[in-house]
Order: C-alpha cells, then structure tokens, then sequence
RNA sequence: GCUCAAGUGGCGGAAUUGGUAGACGCGUCGGAUUCAAAAUCCGAUUCUUCGGAGUGCGGGUUCGAUUCCCGCCUUGAGUACCA
C-alpha cells in the first residue's frame, strides 16, 4: 500500500465535513478554548502560501487542545469590505459584492471545472474569473484552472483546516453589519463620564445639563466647550442642544485634515502617497479640512495603556501600542500673543525649561496663524502654507535634514520674564501633536536647535556648566538649571514641579498627562463599506432607530466620487431617508421635512473587524436577536489565543480594544479584553526571478546623431540576456562600448548583431553607446526550475507573449535562459507567488502543513523555496512505512522496547513542550528524529506506534485519521486523548560528558552520574588525552558541573 | 527621523535557566540498486596553513557567551484612510 496522499485527503476532508467534527457547540461538559485567526480580506489574487502560515499554526493549537478535552472554537469568516474590490468596481464596474463572492467562493465547481455562468461562448473565460484581467484564457488551454480565481474557501478547504465553517460571518453581510451600525448607534448615544471611568447613556448627561448645568460635569470631550447653566441649557434651541452634545459623544463630527487628491476626488492613505503625488496616476495631493465622524478612543488612552499589563502579547507588540497611544506627563503653558487678545497653548514635557525658551513653533495648520500673522509676513506665510500642503505627514515627521519656517511677525510674551518671544510657524511641527504648537526650547532640544542656527536665533543656555555650542543637550538627569530666575540650582524633578506650580499661580499653566493617541477618523468616502445608520435634519445629524436597522448599502452607477466631489454614495438615487415610513426612498422625495438625505460616507475597514470575534460565539441560528447572546458571551468570554500579522498592531488590535471597552462599560459585553494570548506570525517571503536587460545608453552624443541613436533604443526596445552574462557586464557603474563588448565576448556581441542589425546604423559602432545590464525584469516563477532556468513552454508564452520574449533574449551557450533572483515579498506583480493548491496537488496538505512550519520560526520572516518540501514529504513517507508495507499494516501487539519507549516519551515531552512555547518547527525535527529512530530500531508496537499518531495528528491531520483507521479505530482521532509523558522511560544512568581546556571542548567521556565532583576530577585528571592537553601544566582551576560539563582553565 | 524586530555553514534553521555551536531538513559530492531514469537506501559535507579559528562588527563581564552588558553596522517592519 502507498502512501497516496491526495486520495487519502480528499477523503478525511469530506469526512470531517459530513461528521462536522469541527463544529463547536455553546453547551458543554469541556473547558472551552477559543482560537482566532485574523479575519482574512478576500483578495481576488487568491491564497499564496504566505497565508495560511498562521492558519495553520492555530489549527495545530486548536487540534492539540482538543485532544487535551477542551471544547474548541475555532471559527473563519472574512473581513469583506475592502479598498481592492472597490477599486477593481472603479475599473471594470463591476459590482463589490459579486466580485468579493468570486473571491470567496471561486470560479470552480466541485470537480474542478469552471462554473458556466463564467464563460463566455466563444470558449473564453470572463474577465471577472481571472487573476489576472485582461488576459484571455479558454478552457481549451492546458491547466486553464492556475489563471482563474479558485476562491478562498476552496483554497481554505484543500489544507484541512479543522474550522467550524457553520459560524462563518462576511462583514459585508447586511446581517452582519447590521450589528456593525447598531454598535456605531450605540457610542452615538454615548459620552465618557472621567468620574465613573466609563462610558454612559447620553440620557444621563442631558439629565445633569437641565438639573445643573455642565459646569461640575466632568467628561472626555471638544476642548473650549461652553459653560452653562441648567436653565440656559433649557432654552437652548434643540439644535443648539444637539451642537453641544454632538462635543461629548463618543462618536462625533468634526473637521480633520486629510490628504485630498483633488483629481481622484478622493482622500488618500498616507501609503497611498509616494513622493507628494498619488500612487495611482501620479496626481497631486493637498492636505485639506474635511467634517468626518471621529471616534473619541481617547477616552480610552489610559484604560488601553493599563489593559496592556493584562495581556499576553509580545512585548514589542504592547511596546509598539505603548509608543502609540504615546502618554506623557508634562505641562500645558498658556502664551499671550503681545498686543492681541490671543494666546498660544503648547504642551511640554520640560516646563523646567521654560527659561529658555527663545522662540514658538506653530503647525502650518494651526488656527492662530492667520490671526496674528502681521501684514508684513503675510505673502510669506501664505506661501510656507501652501508648500507645506504638499507634504505629507510622513515626509514632515522623517525628513529633518530640511529645516524651514517663516516668521509671523507675531511675538509672544514669556509668562515670567514678558520678553517677547518670536512666533514663528515651521512643518516640523504637526498639527495633529498635541496642541499644534511647541515653546521651542533650542538649548535643549535638537530639532529646536537647528531651527533656531538655521535662522540665526539666539540659544540662551540655561543648564549649569554644560557646553551647548555644537549641539543640544537633551538629558535631564545630572544637570543643574540656570539662567533661570527662581529656577536657578534646581535638578530636573523639581524645576518641573516649581515651574508648574508658578505657572499655576499666573494661571498660564498647569500639570498636564498628554496623550499622542489621537480621534481616530471614521469616515470614508467610499463605496464599499458599511453605510452609516444616519441621515441629516438641518445638518444636524440623527440616528435611525435600531429596530429598522440594518441601512443596506445602496446600488450606484459608478463607484467613483461625483464630479462635485461627494462620496460615491453621492450617486445614489434612492438614499434618503423617511421618516414616516421610516424606510429608504427616491432621493426626488427630499422635502426636509418628514424625507431627509442619508450620510454620503462609509465607515472603514476597521468598523468591521473590531467586534467579529464575538459574532462567532453565535451560532448562526441565533443571530437575528443580538449581535451575540448573553449566554453564547458569557460561554465562550474572550479569544484564548489570537494568531495573526504584527502589521495589526496597532490598527485593529487598539481599536478592537477600545470597542470591546466601550460595549463592556455600555453592559453589553462582560470583558475588559478582547484577547487574552497573542501571536504574530511573520511573513513568508517570495524568491522572485528577474530577467535581466542588456540597457543601451547614449552617452557623449552629438545633436545629429541623437535621431540615430532613438531610433535604435526604440527599435531594440528590451533585449534579454540570460544571467550569466552578468560576470561579463557587471553592473552599470561599470559600463561597456560596443567595441570593448566584441573584444570580451564574440558570441554575445554577434547575438546582438544578429538581433538588432547593427549594420543598418554604422554610426553605432562608436564608443558611444554604452551597454549595462539592469537585472530587474520579472518573471512568473512558476517557469523557472530549481537551477533558475526559465522554462519555455506554451504557458510560459502565454504568460509573457507580448513581450515575444523568445525573439528579444540571448541565450548562454547552452542555450538556457538563467534569471536572477531576490527574496521579497509575495506579489502579484512580481510574478513570485507560490499557490499552496499546487503544494497540495503535488505533495498533499499534510507536506505543506509540515513545511510551513519547519521552515523556521512562526513570528519570524523566511523566504519560501519549494525545493525543500521534499524533505518533510519524505518524512511522511517514512512514517506510512513505519505502519504500512506491501502486505498493508504491519503494527503489532509486541512488547515495546526499553528504547522504543525512550524514544517515544522524549518526544511526547518535546512535542508539548513545543506546542505550548509556539515552536512548531522543532516539534517537525523531532518527529523526524522518533522516525528515524523507530525505523532504526525495527519498531512494530501499537503502544507506541498509536500514541505516536496522536502526537503527529495536529500537524499532519489526514495521515494520522487514515493510519489510526487502518489501525482498526472507526472513529476520528481528533478527541483521542494527549498521550501522558512518563520520565521514568528517560533516566539515564550516565551521562557523556564534554571535557572543555579553557573554555574549547576538546574530547567527550562517559561517566556514571552518581560520581561526585572529586571522583569524577580524579578520573579526568587520569585521563591520558587530559594530559595530552595539559602538557605538562597545571590548571589553576578545575570546574565541574555534574551532569553538564567539565572545564580545566587557566594554564 | 522615531519605534520595534532580526543578523549563526552554499540555503531554511537548531542550541528552552550562560555549559559539547551547526540538531533536523534542503542543496552539493561519493556510493548501492537499475539496461537507464525516477523512486529508495548508505556515507560525507563550517572554515583550516591541521596548530587551531569560528555565531554581523568593536569592546566588556565570566572558569565558560549565539545567549548577559556597552558602543556601532546592516536588513526588515510599523509610523494613524492598504487590509
């Protein structure tokens, strides 16, 4: 009997489908465990094998704990809404919504075979079905099925994941964003009480406003709110009322700087700019005011700070949310503009400094600046402004090479000494930071520094005895102020509490914890996501009530912005909302008084993904009351182990937090934390290959032979050279003529030739042309071998044919094409994508479950190379073979041996250990060991042959079923029992020691381990090799550690 | 720029509290089997001037450092609208 992988998975998939030995269930005796992965975006590319990394790392803990009898749940759905369905829909037109159902459920029927709705009648296969577009691919074509999308979950399916598929959520399920809006309705209706520490119903804040006003409320809110009293809040119009509510609840409108690309009419990610222009197309981009809904998680800086200690993630991970929500302890000082009614508030973290402040930094933005700017400096203020737009907020926080500013004419005055202080405005200074504005303190900060040699202004030094003429001095323990009025002789610590005590006596100051945590924006002027459960009566924006939710998103013509630049729900014709029916109707109805228009914007990906976890707890029957019931929460409580990529850090994994914080303060939830363990897998790299092009330069070249020479570069356009020139033609730092070409290497000069008739343009044979190789073409790695020959086959042409790459390339004397090669990330358009459904074919699920892993560590980036699967496939040969030869199953009821046992209970002790420190790539080379080993020793014994299975079952799951059957077991081994380790297979009774001569082992003895130190000195010390070593000297010191090592030093 | 992570043979990596550096696998080389190939099996494989040297570089602590400390270098990730 083979080992016939692919019958024998396909079998035990649709096992554990039929049985539904995956589904978990909301009762039960077991202990429950809760394994997450992180939802995954349904892209069109489909899986590489890049993506299950981490599935398949949860999978082994999920199947491991339930051979510990725990109860299990371990769901999979996906985060639907998305920018690249949207921006394919903005190409083709296509509607999101089918694509991202190709996307999840494939172009291919169960057996394999394209699904008809998806072919054309000439035989050719829709656009809407290909990876790649535009390509024009028949069914006719050899392995047609590599070119369409085959689906998520068919890929899902294929590595034997043990989900629980029946609680499978789409964000963009109307029945699952319904939940999604009714949460934003929720913090709509919510304000952070700081007395209580926790969210409220809006009710009990207007229930204090019209018994006693705001004056005594103490909440997270707008800063310069208005004070009131209870009858003036009273007679407050009701649009006044809703004005001042809408600066207390935790989600709220309000203006904030975007990056607006005025010719996409849209607002673009920072990653979205390269360079000051748009990604796509290369358009500029302004940083523009916009009034978006915001969501006040700074409410929740301190609470997400402190829940941190709580939590089981890697230090980076909370070091990275740590620097994120960014808590600083300082002061906020309040300057006054000389001559004017305004004043400039910055927060510092040294008010010990405070004396030596020389000038002020505002942001570009900030509000004041159009205010006190003097007539003078106006025109140069406008146009800092207007350049500073330009920059993003990225290239202004990376780039201090570049130092810039304008003065406003402003002066401020300093609160003790009244100097006047210059104000002046410069890009280093972020809007977005704390108050937008900084005392720059240019003695003590190195930014300041320079901005101030920059601009020739003064450095006052007010630190005792320190040297400040090269550059700043940004300590503050071991010094001493000075230069600094009643601060004079003071340390750092006590400076700072004078100064703010001072400040407070002026009132221009006080003590103050600032959080760089800012409003997370929660707009976007998208189509594909969830609509916003909102409409607008008198710009005033009013919640739909929740029972007639959910606000389906509605269809439009194009997915684009309008042309007067609204979001694409701009376009739709019915998407206004009535309030009598209280039903979605024709835009044409809008009379503002009973039919009112609906929010234009969607909210982001992030909405979505920040309460999922608990939908699964749910099963689906069940869904249509709550977003989870009181009993499925209280039943499964939080995530146990979260697996999923570090690039969440602080994204999702914050946002989450602070949702599962708010609906716990709100009773809806009974966790504080959402995940209580977590894991970042790193990612698997691609080997892209790339076909290197021989470059041909003008260089030197006169005006009337430039023509010549464009008709020529046009005419060669890319020539291909295989790899191996490359030793010829290093790099382009070392360039070549053609003459000096034809004296080093005739074949390939006369290759050229040939290729592009030199003879037609005489003049080229000069020096001045020069040749170099730019190795950076890429090629579909699926036509290049082990030994980085490209393929040429029919595919390959088909892949690269309107290059007509085999016309254009110059082949090495073997007539082989040799690519380059580079590690980097999996891509589409690198051409580097490994598809984990041809592993599968290949060598079965159960061999990439067990490469994936080996490959190295999970948390750790490592480069993908097909060609060592071998070595793990070989292992799963092996062990058939230890159960399974010709005659079929060769276990036996035999005795086990004392070795058999030793080997087996090592690797029982190994094995968990490994699973429980994440360590999945050395539980690998310890089953090979056992394997080896029990080959080695000849082993039949079911006693240890069947614990073994277990062991290997959450790893390689089909082969451990299919040989636990043979075994004559009718049931699955998912549930069978963890074998127990027992040491006393492992006492040795002596052990080999290494003898090491200052440090470098030299030779190993044995000895027994029940020699004492002295025992074992004196057999040392007899030993003619020690001596050898010694020669003749004698070791000052000799140490032994019985059991470990023995060391001889110092001779 | 800031923050975080990682650097060990030709390659992926192992060495879990400081104790035999290179487990396990790939690749390569040699051999067996075969008419031949595939598959399978066996052996070798850090470098070396054969004394030793050696875990990115330079120091330090220690009987002993891949592991701990200090200072660098390189690469990767995140940096608030990609998901």
């Amino acid at each position: 009997m083979h080992y016939n992988f692919n019958d024998i998975e396909a079998k035990w998939q649709k096992y554990w489908n039929d049985h539904q030995t995956f589904k978990a269930s909301n009762n039960s005796d077991k202990p429950k465990y809760y394994v997450l992965d992180m939802f995954p975006y349904p892209s069109g590319a489909g899986l590489h094998v890049g993506h299950p990394l981490g599935y398949i790392a949860s999978d082994i803990y999920a199947r491991y704990k339930r051979h510990q009898g725990f109860n299990v749940l371990h769901p999979q759905g996906y985060d639907s809404f998305g920018l690249p369905a949207e921006q394919y829909a903005i190409q083709t037109g296509q509607h999101p919504k089918n694509t991202t159902e190709i996307n999840i459920d494939g172009c291919l029927d169960n057996e394999g075979n394209l699904i008809k709705k998806y072919l054309k009648d000439d035989g050719t296969i829709k656009d809407s079905a290909l990876i790649e577009k535009g390509k024009i691919i028949s069914v006719k074509d050899e392995n047609y099925q590599n070119y369409v999308i085959k689906g998520y979950r068919r890929q899902l399916d294929k590595i034997g994941f043990s989900f629980d598929w029946s609680r499978e959520v789409r964000t963009s399920d109307p029945d699952y964003y319904k939940w999604t809006q009714w949460i934003f309705i929720q913090l709509f209706e919510s304000w952070y009480n700081n007395e209580t520490n926790k969210a409220e119903p809006i009710d009990s804040l207007t229930a204090i406003f019209s018994s006693e006003g705001n004056a005594n409320v103490n909440a997270v809110c707008d800063e310069d709110i208005e004070a009131f009293t209870a009858d003036q809040w009273n007679a407050f119009s009701s649009e006044k009322q809703q004005d001042i509510l809408l600066q207390y609840r935790l989600t709220y409108l309000a203006e904030t700087e975007v990056n607006w690309c005025p010719v996409l009419g849209t607002v673009l990610a920072n990653d979205e700019i390269v360079n000051g222009v748009s990604e796509r197309g290369g358009h500029p981009v302004i940083r523009k005011k916009m009034t978006q809904w915001s969501m006040r998680i700074s409410a929740y800086a301190e609470r997400l700070l402190q829940g941190l200690e709580t939590v089981d993630f890697t230090e980076s991970l909370k070091e990275t949310q740590r620097n994120w929500i960014g808590k600083s302890q300082g002061a906020e000082v309040e300057f006054r503009i000389q001559n004017s009614e305004f004043r400039i508030s910055v927060f510092t973290t040294r008010p010990d400094t405070i004396f030596g402040v020389s000038f002020m930094t505002l942001a570009p933005e900030h509000d004041l600046v159009n205010k006190i700017t003097t007539p003078e400096q106006q025109q140069a203020v406008n146009d800092y402004i207007e350049a500073t737009a330009k920059r993003s907020e990225r290239d202004r926080m990376a780039d201090v090479k570049t130092i810039s500013g304008v003065f406003t004419g402003a002066y401020a005055e300093h609160p003790f000494t009244k100097e006047p202080i210059p104000v002046w405005i410069g890009d280093y200074v972020l809007a977005s930071y704390g108050t937008g504005a900084v005392m720059a303190v240019p003695c003590g900060d190195q930014r300041d520094y320079d901005f101030a040699k920059h601009f020739n202004i003064p450095i006052p030094n007010i630190f005792e005895g320190v040297d400040i003429s090269t550059e700043a001095f940004t300590g503050k323990d071991n010094v001493v102020i000075a230069n600094s009025g009643f601060l004079n002789g003071l340390n750092y610590k006590k400076a700072t509490k004078l100064a703010i005590y001072n400040l407070e006596q002026l009132g221009q100051g006080k003590g103050k914890t600032n959080y760089r945590l800012r409003d997370a924006v929660f707009s976007r002027q998208r189509y594909w996501g969830e609509p916003f459960p909102v409409y607008y009566v008198n710009g005033k924006p009013q919640m739909i009530a929740t029972e007639h939710l959910p606000i389906v998103l509605p269809e439009v013509e194009k997915y684009l912005p309008t042309e007067e630049g609204e979001p694409p729900l701009g376009r739709a014709d019915v998407w206004a909302w009535c309030t009598k029916t209280n039903k979605v109707v024709s835009n044409q109805l809008i009379d503002h008084k009973t039919v009112f228009p609906l929010e234009l914007n969607t909210m982001p990906g992030w909405a979505g993904s920040s309460w999922y976890f608990f939908r699964y707890m749910e099963e689906k029957a069940n869904r249509d009351q709550a977003f989870a019931s009181e009993d499925a929460l209280n039943y499964w409580e939080s995530v146990d182990l979260y697996i999923g990529g570090s690039e969440h850090a602080t994204g999702h994994l914050l946002y989450s937090r602070f949702w599962v914080k708010f609906l716990k303060d709100r009773g809806f939830v009974n966790i504080e934390e959402p995940f209580k363990k977590l894991i970042n897998q790193g990612m698997i790299l691609g080997t892209s290959a790339f076909a290197s092009i021989l470059k041909f330069d003008p260089i030197n070249i006169s005006e009337n032979q430039m023509e010549d020479i464009s008709k020529l570069i046009k005419r060669i356009g890319s020539i291909f050279i295989s790899y191996d020139y490359k030793k010829i033609i290093p790099n382009s730092t070392k360039q070549l003529s053609l003459e000096e070409l034809k004296n080093i290497d005739e074949n390939l000069f006369n290759n050229i030739d040939e290729l592009i008739d030199l003879d037609s343009l005489p003049t080229l044979r000069t020096n001045e042309i020069f040749i170099y190789i730019e190795p950076f073409y890429p090629i579909n790695i699926n036509f290049v071998d082990t030994s980085n020959k490209i393929i040429f086959n029919q595919n390959f042409l088909i892949d690269h044919m309107y290059l007509n790459f085999k016309k254009k390339a110059i082949l090495n004397s073997e007539n082989e094409f040799i690519v380059s090669r580079e590690v980097e990330k999996m891509s589409k358009s690198k051409y580097n994508v490994v598809s984990p459904d041809a592993i599968c074919a290949e060598y079965g699920a159960d061999s990439l479950r067990l490469y994936e892993m080996f490959l190295g560590p999970l948390e750790q980036y490592k480069p993908w190379n097909t060609a060592g699967i071998t070595g793990v496939h070989g292992f799963l040969k092996k062990l058939w073979k230890l159960y399974i030869d010709d005659n079929g199953v060769k276990v036996t009821d035999a005795e086990p041996t004392k070795d058999n046992l030793k080997t087996l209970h090592k690797t029982i002790k190994k094995v968990q250990e490994d699973i429980e420190n994440f360590s999945f790539n050395t539980s690998v080379s310890t089953f090979m060991i056992a394997v080896n080993e029990l080959g080695a020793q000849k082993c039949t014994s079911r006693e240890i042959l069947e614990p073994l299975l277990v062991l290997i079952s959450p790893y390689a799951p089909h082969i451990a079923e299919e040989l636990y059957s043979l075994l004559g077991h009718t049931t699955s081994i998912s549930t069978v029992t963890f074998p127990k380790f027992d040491e006393s297979h492992l006492i040795e009774s002596s052990k080999v020691y290494p003898v090491s001569f200052n440090g470098k082992m030299r030779f190993t003895m044995e000895l027994p381990l029940d020699l004492s130190k002295d025992e074992i000195e004196k057999i040392v010390m007899a030993d003619e090799r020690t001596q050898k070593q010694l020669d003749g000297k004698t070791p000052k010191k000799v140490i032994i550690v019985p059991g470990k090592i023995i060391n001889l030093a110092g001779f």
